[in-house]
DNA sequence: TGCCATGTGTGCGGTAACGAACATTATTCA
DNA sequence: TGAATAATGTTCGTTACCGCACACATGGCA
């Protein structure tokens, strides 16, 4: 069983009165999360909720055609499953392990029970909702108006602050996936910041060398979502 | 003071027990609601939640550079100012009346306190969430992947769900800052709905002769959005 | 050691959408 | 009735991205 200085390591855990986490521990088990697991597909019910921890988890979107998108991502500061709180037993979207690492894992039933108690559980995955939401709505608009490149950069930071090191385990294919767009546009943007020092990388392994740079060259999109994750986290609990 | 009755008119409040509807009637008052009436501002403390009754009302995001892009449309299905159930006191996206009528105004902290207490008001309103962020998720994907023609289909059945007509009062300009793309884009797209016998519009006017016909056209966008809502709306208030 | 799967680089024609400029037609209002 | 404004139509060069095809390089594994 996990001990509850353990729960510490995720952002909304870490946030939760000791009464509550003390409760929540014994339904709580760590898991680890290989690149590429499934959490969830469309339109499946989903049994359990996940606190991701040094791993990152994509919600994306697969349409008809085969095509995706991602839509947002999950680290250490949030939770896959909120639609389990919003009371729909699924989502369109698919949920899928992006760089691995471990999580917790909690089931949905336990999660919705103590949600449904009113306590600060509920006010932080609110919260979290909304910035969640927010990085959906950033990621719609970005789509239409900024370019591969900056599309890129935003999504390296995003990365990197799910991360605590500047190295990346993601082939250019992925990356491509993720952003729904070709694997030799990402490769030609890729190649650039190379060539500019900002990043080197190697079959599959991204190395940052300059994330001012990066975030630079970046559309505003991701200091837009950054700002407004912030403040929702800084807000008091109680309010 | 409007009368219980009344309240039926959006679905979230018609969905409420008479006990809640009871309570929350002189809290609420009737607003008109012109074009382009602006009901909150990126990062502006709102105060009102407003619920749609034979208007629409776009969110959308307006970038550094005056471009902007609309993530989601809201009308008598649901309320604007979702944001402030969520705890933020604030949204990054803009609320603009798209198409004209009136609709319901209750002072958000009424809201949040009817909302605190736990009762179906919650439940509808976290799930019209859920129904919410499908919306601009798929949004994101649509602006990736589909064609201007395609989501200008998307778009005017999005819109006439929401009103009971076949008749909108859209200028393609304004159109055009919705989807985030050129006016001459949607004149183009239009002009061939037109041809084929799909719609006819007229200076600021466009009947829809063939709902079928666009849906056809349309990209599967609408249709994922629209069973996921009608999902969301079929459940169970309790569960 | 050599093979092969995997990851990356590059070039090419095609196209949807862009930005800009301007023409044309309705509608409003002085 | 005429002028101004608003809405739509049309053209043109440009660009970012696509789909495809294929070359090349690396690292794991037989």
């Amino acid at each position: 069983m996990l001990k509850l200085v353990q729960l510490q390591r995720n952002a909304i855990l870490a946030a939760l009165p000791a009464e509550v986490t003390t409760r929540l521990l014994p339904h709580i088990e760590e898991i680890s999360l290989p690149l590429g697991t499934v959490l969830y597909e469309p339109g499946q019910t989903m049994r359990d909720v996940y606190f991701p921890i040094d791993s990152i988890v994509s919600l994306l979107y697969v349409m008809e055609n085969g095509a995706s998108a991602e839509i947002s991502v999950v680290g250490n500061e949030g939770l896959v499953g909120i639609s389990r709180a919003m009371g729909g037993q699924s989502t369109s979207s698919r949920a899928v392990v992006q760089s691995a690492g471990i999580g917790y894992r909690m089931s949905g039933r336990r999660f919705i029970e103590e949600f449904g108690r009113h306590t600060d559980l509920m006010t932080l995955v609110l919260r979290y909702t909304q910035a969640l939401i927010t990085q959906m709505a950033q990621t719609a608009v970005c789509n239409r108006h900024h370019t591969i490149s900056q599309q890129l950069c935003r999504w390296l930071l995003l990365s990197l602050d799910r991360l605590n090191t500047d190295d990346l385990i993601m082939t250019q294919e992925l990356i491509a996936n993720m952003l729904g767009v070709r694997r030799e546009g990402v490769t030609e943007a890729a190649g650039r910041l190379q060539k500019m020092g900002v990043i080197e990388y190697h079959r599959g392994h991204i190395h940052v060398l300059d994330r001012d740079r990066l975030a630079e060259m970046s559309c505003e999109c991701y200091q837009v979502v950054k700002n407004e994750t912030d403040r929702l986290q800084s807000m008091p609990t109680h309010c």
